[in-house]
DNA sequence: ATAGGGTTAG
């Protein structure tokens, strides 16, 4: 604890912003923020790029006109004659290129160099068009190109490297073949930069051409230049041509090395990474970054802990990256005391706190469920209006700032705090937080995990305005929030404005549909997809089986699942095939769902084992149920659900003795059972309930209501479902302690607080237990209310007396 | 002037 206190201490220091001894920020990285970020598709990744028009750029406007000269005491190169002048703003240029860190800096050498003639110079041009670069002013660069009056080899690279390491791939590949129709050779230095526009977008045919082309005209090659195609070859995933560059290589750095290490783990190959890193002459800090996180990613948390220790114990040092990557583990893992640990290291090390990390830091803590440590991390990071590096801005526009705001919402959201969380909305709204399209589309997903609706609606809302509506995730993440939330019109309507032919974007309508149980919809979807010759993905189907199976289409499900391996070559994964145990289960086919466990290899799987019980559950079929735990029970021993589900199984079929065997068990090894959840909007407010919860300011009211409508219900013929408590206790107790599950209490407070015929919306954040699911469709006949209850699985919509799962959930 | 390693969400 001393260690964290004292890691505090030291954060407050290191983190407090450096003295801001220049001016506010020009225009510098503000377009790339504006411009919608590109996603995963290769379309998309082409950005439209818009050059800052006179008005909006503070760059000097033209390079004749009076431009102020440096009023910067010890800045000013303008002093002596002009050839003394001269050569101290080339030194200054050579000095800067080294250690350029903000806007306004650049533009002062730069209006020096206007004022004496010396800007139209090739080479001076082309020392400031990459100081420009570097500070992330990429349309002053670009203006000051347009400029000059010649360029060379170098003008060019500095530009398209410009462009493409922004993520501006179109730019980039616009200018290079500007430059090649122009007459320009591209050297040794030009085609990395290309080649890793090829490598992001994933493009294969035409990085390939362009090697063609490299290979014809004998360019003079180098270790950068081979590097850059054996990461080109890796990361369009041709392996086997990678390796055949590498081995062709005459010389070999530690990037080289690198490279093929990150091409082994990026298809998932761990042994082999493992042979390639011993293997590797030196290692340096990059390695064991790449080490880490690879097995990170390939889930084999364990090693990536292990190559952790061993990087330590080897005395490596951390870089910024190390720490962003070792957080995450810690963050993962959810271990609390070793992401402490890293955050002492940080701290006593001399590393420069930047954005990433400290975003890292407050993702961990969120991870970790200590929300406090997170939140004040979360106060230091830089607020808008202060100057972003370059580097600080991401390929997809996303910054800091906007990723820190997402962060914290949805680590409020994970860890069940609502009202912290719609607190954090508010500020954002009020200080008007800047938020990209992904930062927008974490939100939106926070509100679909928090069935926040009408935050959700807002934040909608403010995409239109902001002009992301085209983005096809936000899209897509708006149609699942709305599904989530339980406004399937909503979804509906934003599925039918939209007409994208993303794939990602029918799969969420898809999923929206499967959610509600409306498995016919879902499938009249996926027609029409079809009709439309988009291609389903794995995704797809995981969705259109769900969709089958909540909705019983056993027939629709089996035909789709051969559909899939038969007609779209599409493997069957543990999604799918869990699918299939559940439809299989649902229908009563017991014994095939097992034997289908059983052929299909996934009986090493708790997730399968788990789906046959709960159908055992609907069956009440006391046997299967023991089968299936038996074998669930080695695999996932400290799993609550499960337990309870078996102990709830038994209980059903009346053998107490069994039943209470496994909650002692439970109680043996410490097991607790997830608290159930639920919770109600109403107005700008969240009401969180959980079982037998007395701590809400109106719980009087709540309570007796429920006293009152009670006794209603069981005149309409409700009967407690008493069999689905824990305890073998009395009958009138269990009958109490039913009564106040939180998904009721929830309930009665949305009836109290909303007028008549409002539909009420609960979620909860466990199934729903049989006794809740019988009293509320006789709480929806009584009251006349619609009821729409969200529980882990799906959606219940209650009306008339009817749930929409056809009690089969 | 150039290449490799990173945070968030699902």
């Amino acid at each position: 604890m001393r260690c964290a206190a004292e890691a505090w201490a030291v954060v407050r220091a290191v983190v407090r912003p450096p003295p801001n001894r220049l001016n506010p920020p020009p225009c510098s990285s503000r377009l790339l923020t504006t411009d919608a970020p590109p996603r995963a598709t290769t379309a998309s990744l082409i950005r439209p790029y818009r050059i800052c028009t006179a008005s909006q750029s503070r760059c000097p406007q033209t390079l004749v006109a009076d431009a102020p000269a440096g009023d910067h005491p010890g800045r000013t190169p303008c002093s002596g004659t002009p050839q003394k002048q001269r050569r101290s703003l080339g030194n200054l240029l050579k000095n800067m290129s080294r250690s350029a860190r903000n806007v306004a800096e650049v533009e002062i050498v730069h209006s020096s160099a206007v004022k004496l003639g010396f800007a139209r110079q090739v080479l001076a041009g082309t020392h400031l068009m990459s100081l420009y670069t570097k500070v992330g002013c990429l349309d002053s660069a670009h203006k000051l190109f347009g400029e000059m009056p010649s360029r060379n080899t170098a003008t060019w690279t500095v530009l398209i490297t410009g462009f493409s390491g922004a993520g501006f791939y179109s730019v980039a590949f616009d200018l290079f073949a500007q430059m090649l129709h122009e007459g320009v050779f591209p050297n040794h230095v030009t085609l990395p930069s290309v080649f890793k526009c090829y490598a992001s977008m994933e493009d294969l045919g035409g990085g390939k051409e362009v090697h063609g082309w490299l290979l014809r005209n004998v360019v003079r090659s180098d270790v950068v230049l081979d590097n850059s195609i054996v990461d080109f070859y890796a990361k369009c995933g041709d392996l086997v041509y990678a390796g055949r560059v590498f081995d062709s290589m005459a010389d070999r750095d530690n990037v080289s090395w690198n490279v093929m290490l990150g091409a082994y783990l990026r298809v998932g190959d761990v042994p082999g990474s493992i042979e390639f890193f011993k293997r590797s002459p030196s290692l340096d800090v990059a390695s064991w970054n790449m080490m880490i996180n690879g097995q990170m990613q390939n889930g084999v948390h364990g090693m990536a802990l292990e190559s952790l220790y061993q990087m330590v114990e080897l005395g490596s040092s951390f870089s910024p990256i190390t720490f962003s990557v070792a957080l995450a583990l810690a963050g993962t893992l959810s271990l609390l005391e070793l992401g402490m640990q890293i955050h002492c290291k940080l701290v006593r090390s001399e590393t420069y706190v930047d954005g990433f990390v400290r975003n890292s830091l407050m993702d961990m803590y969120c991870k970790c469920g200590d929300m406090e440590s997170a939140s004040i991390v979360f106060s230091k990071v830089p607020c808008s209006g202060r100057k972003v590096r370059a580097s600080a801005v991401r390929s997809d526009g996303s910054t800091a700032e906007t990723v820190s705001w997402s962060c914290m919402v949805s680590g409020y959201v994970h860890n069940g705090r609502h009202v912290d969380a719609f607190k954090l909305f508010r500020r954002l709204f009020r200080e008007g937080a800047a938020v990209d399209a992904f930062s927008v589309t974490n939100i939106i997903s926070a509100c679909s995990y928090a069935g926040f609706l009408a935050q959700g609606k807002q934040i909608h809302a403010c995409a239109e305005k902001l002009g992301y509506a085209s983005d096809v995730y936000l899209s897509s993440a708006i149609i699942d929030m709305y599904g989530k939330c339980g406004s399937l019109h909503d979804a509906e309507v934003v599925f039918r404005k939209a007409e994208s032919w993303s794939v990602v974007f029918w799969t969420s309508m898809i999923g929206a549909y499967a959610s509600h149980g409306q498995g016919r919809e879902a499938i009249r979807i996926f027609e029409m997809m079809l009709d439309k010759n988009i291609r389903p993905n794995e995704i797809s189907f995981v969705g259109l089986l769900s969709a089958c199976s909540h909705a019983g289409l056993i027939g629709e499900g089996y035909k789709y699942f051969r559909l899939m391996k038969e007609e779209f070559g599409l493997a069957p994964t543990v999604q799918h095939l869990t699918c299939v145990v559940d439809l299989l289960g649902r229908a009563g086919l017991l014994h095939e769902a097992r034997a289908f466990i059983y052929e299909n290899g996934i009986a090493y799987l708790g997730v399968a084992w788990k789906a046959l019980l709960s159908a055992c559950r609907f069956h009440k079929a006391v046997d299967m149920a023991k089968f299936a735990s038996e074998q669930l029970a080695p695999l996932e021993p400290c799993d609550s659900g499960s337990l309870v589900l078996l102990s709830n199984i038994y209980s059903t079929a009346n053998q107490w003795v069994q039943g209470s065997r496994f909650r002692r068990m439970m109680q043996e090894k410490g097991i607790r059972k997830q608290p159930g959840m639920s919770w109600i909007h109403l107005g700008n407010e969240v009401h969180t309930f959980v079982a037998g919860d007395r701590s809400h300011p109106q719980m009087d009211r709540i309570y007796s209501y429920l006293y009152r409508l009670i006794p209603r219900l069981k005149e309409m013929g409700y009967q407690s479902a008493t069999n689905m408590v824990f305890h073998d206790v009395e009958v009138e107790e269990r009958e109490i302690f039913l009564s106040y599950h939180s998904e009721k209490l929830a309930i009665a407070c949305g009836i109290i607080h909303t007028p008549c015929g409002t539909p009420v919306r609960v979620m909860k954040n466990l199934r729903v237990c049989d006794d809740c699911h019988v009293a509320i469709k006789y709480i929806s006949l009584a009251t006349g209310r619609d009821i729409i209850l969200r529980d882990t699985h799906r959606f219940h919509h209650f009306r008339h007396g009817k749930c929409s799962c056809g009690d089969y959930w």
